[in-house]
RNA sequence: GGUCCCUUCGUCUAGCGGUCUAGGACGUCGCCCUUUCACGGCGAAAACACGGGUUCGAUUCCCGUAGGGAUCACCA
């Protein structure tokens, strides 16, 4: 286990105490989230996006967004649009604009002819047949799969060959990265091989490109995954030749699926905007959750974006791999979902409801909604059993009903929906408190439990044996419209 | 295979040498509330991977072992 550096603690207690008087130490906290556009925004890129804003805002830095798309081959506009969208639902606001990789290639040729003009790089004329055939046969003699630097020292360069310009890496020594999550980590120079900066084609590689972005933007802290950390060392074996200064590195670990394996596209991996639209689920919920996944504080669950901004730092970042529970997910949607406002959630909800109902929504749909909102956003943990569970609400006599409405209503004693209907057919107060005391009184009257006349009435006026509170579901729904199912029922109508 | 990283309840985590008979949350189970379903309340079971050190004292520090992960492209 390796230990973090002192000034990771020292800095954060400098922070603490000094106050909001105090910003200039932090005012050029610089941080960015860098993906490539080669399919939708995921759960673990939008937890990198997360941390890296977070990180940020605490320090009052900015937080800049760039698309790495110089494989033109994967890169596609529907990605970069998924990706910008999904960023934009959970509310990660970059600063300034969006800053296009692929736009800046000329720049990044210039600074590898500038490496190749001081000798900090060199031109490779070995092919990828070559280059195929030195990998089998170190892989054959069980050696490391490395290039092997062939063409580093050569200078009978043939005539118009296709080459690529590599790094001139240092051979000896090692390199040591202070990471802010993982501690110090060293890797000797001689694991390292010449990468290459330019393609044949003299397209910049991610390698280069990275590095030239991240300086020219000014960026402090490179806070990415574990899945780049051994990159780093190469590209501070460039960055040191470059003699530009080096970034903060913070390597967070990645989030593996409920069974330990890693989570990729076709395991497990949804889109943000699956969380959105298949899932039903809030923004601010599936931000708690990441943040709580891989980061902690004390024994806080709920926290808002104020608080995570506050409390944010990368010193209490875990560093082992973190498993992705959708239960825990869920529960916490369902904390947001009861906090939310009912309007924005009859908003959100409009649009699963038409379809399944399959016409418009009227003004009187829409208040009817807003008004049984505060009950149903109790019993549901996502946007779509929100919808679900407020269809009944909206369905037009005679309504449907379902299989345990209809056990409820076969076994009903009989009478006491006709009963019921006459008891409410007087009641000139319909309020819940009245409702009540009516159907109680009518238990009474046929020597039954409360529920044993409630049951039968829930179903008449739901079609269904689960739903909120009866007697607010009557309050909310009228009552013309509530006597109107109960006879439905009576009649023959519905059931 | 080489290199690098990781390891506290099933899961996410708190813990930064004694406060640990290891805390919280999700999930699970039980009870309460109750007109159903939820919500809510109370309670229970449940973990320091293993082996050596260092120390008066290790969950906490060091070294091994085991297990897991990442990475080894003219992809990013």
């Amino acid at each position: 286990m390796t230990t973090r550096p002192n000034f990771l603690r020292l800095s954060a207690l400098d922070i603490s105490t000094m106050g909001a008087s105090q910003p200039a130490p932090d005012s050029k906290v610089v941080t960015r989230f860098a993906p490539s556009p080669t399919g939708f925004l995921h759960i673990g890129g939008a937890r990198t996006a997360l941390f890296n804003y977070l990180f940020a805002r605490h320090h009052g830095g900015a937080f800049r967004l760039r698309i790495e798309d110089t494989d033109r081959a994967r890169s596609t506009d529907a990605a970069i649009a998924a990706i910008l969208d999904g960023m934009t639902w959970l509310g990660l606001d970059w600063d300034g604009d969006v800053v296009y990789q692929f736009a800046r290639a000329a720049r990044h040729a210039e600074v590898a002819h500038d490496l190749l003009a001081r000798g900090h790089a060199y031109r490779c004329y070995a092919t990828a047949e070559e280059l195929t055939a030195l990998r089998e046969a170190q892989r054959a003699a069980k050696q490391p799969m490395r290039y092997d630097g062939r063409w580093r020292d050569r200078t009978d360069w043939p005539e118009d060959q296709p080459h690529v310009i590599r790094l001139k890496a240092p051979r000896e020594g090692s390199v040591t990265i202070t990471d802010l999550v993982q501690g110090p980590v060293t890797v000797a120079n001689a694991e390292l091989d010449d990468m290459v900066l330019l393609r044949s084609d003299g397209t910049p590689t991610y390698m280069l490109a990275v590095v030239v972005d991240d300086h020219d933007m000014g960026v402090s802290h490179v806070i990415r995954g574990d899945d780049h950390l051994n990159n780093a060392f190469r590209q501070l074996a460039m960055i040191r030749l470059l003699g530009w200064p080096e970034p903060h590195y913070a390597h967070i670990p990645l989030i593996h699926g409920t069974d330990g394996a890693k989570l990729s596209k076709r395991h497990g991996a949804l889109g943000v905007d699956a969380y959105r639209d298949e899932l039903g689920l809030l923004p601010e919920a599936v931000e708690n959750y990441l943040l709580r996944l891989g980061w902690g504080h004390g024994d806080a669950e709920i926290i808002s974006r104020a608080e995570a901004t506050e409390w944010f730092g990368l010193e209490a970042v875990g560093r082992g791999p973190s498993r992705f529970d959708l239960k825990k997910l869920e529960n916490i949607n369902g904390h947001y979902m009861r906090a939310a406002d009912d309007a924005r959630l009859v908003a959100l909800i409009a649009p699963r409801v038409v379809t399944a109902l399959g016409r418009e929504l009227t003004a009187a749909d829409n208040d009817l909604l807003q008004r049984s909102m505060p009950e149903l956003k109790k019993r549901s943990p996502n946007l779509n059993d929100l919808a679900l569970g407020a269809l009944f609400y909206l369905r037009s006599r005679p309504i449907p009903m379902d299989d345990g409405a209809a056990k409820l209503l076969a076994s009903a004693t009989p009478g006491v929906l006709a009963g019921a209907y006459a008891r409410l057919a007087g009641v000139t107060d319909w309020s819940t408190a009245t409702l009540e005391e009516q159907v109680r009184a009518l238990a009474d009257e046929f020597g039954l439990k409360l529920g044993q006349a409630a049951q039968p009435l829930r179903a008449a006026v739901t079609g269904s044996s689960q739903s909120p509170g009866l007697f607010d579901v009557m309050e909310t729904l009228g009552r013309d419209e509530t006597l109107g199912r109960i006879d439905d029922v009576i009649t023959g109508r519905a059931g």
